[in-house]
DNA sequence: ATCACTTGTGGGAGCGCTCCCACGGTACCT
DNA sequence: AGGTACCGTGGGAGCGCTCCCACAAGTGAT
């Protein structure tokens, strides 16, 4: 019996079989109109498409995700406390583009956080149960368990910033080593002889890219590498501190910094006002990430800008493209896919 | 967990049969257990739930919400456009709240911005589509056609701040008119005798509720009722500086402002600065909100404050509540329920 | 006219679960 | 002894879709 539970006979939402009863077609067909596939006719199709406004149908998505095992949702992982995820321009940027590329999409946009052990405990059952078909995985630590647990999976995912040069995940990056190179030479145009370093945490593939970038545009520009100019930091403003007061000991003679993030540079401002030195008149500062506090500093810092929101973009569409091809068992192609997004250099009066 | 990863022999994942095939039950005894049933016996339990783990079994939700006619899932709907919700901390502090009274729940939580037509009308398919159990309603406006959608619709709704005072949708405020009265009282407490009052935007509910406090607070500490004292304003800054400007002219005597928000009392500072009273020597003043500028005005504000994550919390709570109570269409209670929670006063040195 | 396709269509067979009825077994009554 | 309660349990009957096979009808080549 059973037939109806809570609802009245009429009262319940029409199903694919009434709508297929009333335009006097087949359960197939609606389905097929439903979907969008062309082999319909048109006459078939305005009839289905007639009854479906009659009826008000709406597709029972539960339904649908257990016949056509798909779930029609993505999930945006955020491995970090809800906190930051607040106050980091960073993650509104990103779920702006997210939801940008899902906008004309029937896709599903889950905002996950696994901050905490217990969050992460949650997520990994979440995945086990496949209730997205796919991931995207943000501001990920190079040791997070998290990635290898999607490919295990096998849950099409796609990382913002790779983990290293031959990541297996998708991954979408803003351009380090060309963000870095731009800072450098800026301050080579505006006739700095000798450009430092307060490189990030190294075990952030991001950070090394920007090494590499500061070396190159130094070489390019033919001046003499000099390793006693790179002093280690870890993306924190103490870091910043302490790298900036090791550096003016060592070379004293310095003109300008580029430090690895807004935040570093904040550091390094500090040490650099302790130690009598005008900016940007003495040395010149230059940041990294263009974030809220680059306008705010003082001078306020000229810095390089991720297009965070076009990486959202980016990683979705990608995201999409990959469930997409993992839909009726197609080629299995394995290739791997890393797109480096542009930075843009912002001037301000530090530099 | 799950030693092998999701792939059996039989490529997929375990499903509820194959548990029951391996502990040697029915499948029903295995729904039963998964679900906690009661009714079930100790070792047949252990038994299953032995299965399960050497299984590695996770129920599949699609199947579970098409049979049962249900989600487990419930949205939090923002009507604002996103960037308010990352500017404001109130949206944060709900998020908050809502996330723990879900934590030990099975129930998933949804983002649903519907700041924009085009959201909005996302929204209205979503819930046609009754893809979640429930919907939690923040920052209604009064004339917001979606309470009703969600009426019609028969989707368990908690709003917060009621549209009225005989609101139909189950609701969770705080203590507009005691919050009021707090802050009125606090000001008398403090020697001062004509207490003005700046209203918020009076098709909000809770703005009549403030001016009720501070009508009913005056009267209760003897002051004589002067409507001369009370200036519409609409929650904004401009209109707290027009609305100030308009009292120091009625009432030149004031020596006290209650404002009905905290960016209201910004307002009005500077149009008493303009008009050259000192705060809080001349005039003193309240704010409502508590919320960042009170901390970060010059001097800092002394405001109401409401116990946000803790509203989220109730209005998850109560929401569980009615979507449990619909499952076996239980006996239909239309007992509406608001909740009302009490405000803090948090003194600074305006006042 | 026959054959070989193509195109549009109907509907059976599940997807993996929950719900509920039926049934054998025990325990407690009369 | 028979009757009446319950347990705990197995399994049928769906939930509303998608997938896919079968088949009618149309097209064109032979």
């Amino acid at each position: 019996m059973a037939s109806h539970g809570v609802r009245g006979r009429s009262g319940g939402r029409p199903t694919l079989e009434e709508v297929a009863a009333r335009a006097g077609v087949g359960r197939g067909t609606v389905s097929r109109v439903i979907n969008g596939s062309p082999r319909v006719s048109e006459a078939t199709r305005a009839a289905v498409e007639a009854a479906v406004a009659e009826l008000g149908y709406v597709p029972n998505t539960a339904a649908r995700a257990l016949a056509a095992n798909r779930t029609d949702a993505i999930a945006l992982v955020v491995p970090e406390p809800e906190t930051r995820f607040f106050t980091e321009p960073y993650f509104s940027d990103m779920l702006r583009g997210v939801g940008a590329a899902l906008s004309d999409t029937e896709m599903q946009l889950l905002l996950i956080f696994a901050g905490s052990d217990r969050e992460r405990q949650r997520l990994a059952e979440y995945l086990a149960a496949h209730r997205v078909d796919g991931v995207l995985l943000v501001s990920v630590h190079a040791d997070d368990p998290l990635p290898d647990m999607l490919s295990q999976l096998e849950i099409p995912a796609v990382i913002s910033g790779p983990r290293s040069a031959d990541e297996t995940l998708t991954s979408v990056d803003s351009d380090n080593y060309g963000g870095a190179r731009q800072a450098v030479e800026h301050l080579i145009g505006r006739g700095r002889r000798t450009v430092a370093h307060i490189t990030g945490r190294l075990d952030v593939y991001g950070a090394q890219r920007r090494v590499d970038g500061y070396r190159d545009a130094l070489r390019d520009a033919g001046h003499e590498a000099d390793e006693l100019l790179i002093e280690r930091g870890d993306f924190s403003e103490e870091g910043g501190r302490r790298a900036m007061e090791a550096l003016l000991e060592r070379r004293p003679d310095l003109d300008a910094v580029f430090a690895a993030s807004d935040v570093t540079a904040a550091g390094a401002r500090q040490a650099l006002r302790e130690a009598g030195r005008r900016i940007p008149d003495d040395v010149a500062l230059v940041g990294y990430d263009d974030s809220a506090i680059a306008r705010h500093m003082d001078p306020p810092l000229t810095s390089v800008r991720q297009p965070i929101e076009e990486m959202g973009r980016a990683m979705t569409n990608l995201l999409l493209a990959e469930v997409a091809d993992r839909r009726p068992s197609a080629t299995r192609e394995l290739e791997r896919r890393q797109m480096v997004l542009a930075t843009e250099l912002v001037e301000r009066a530090s530099s």
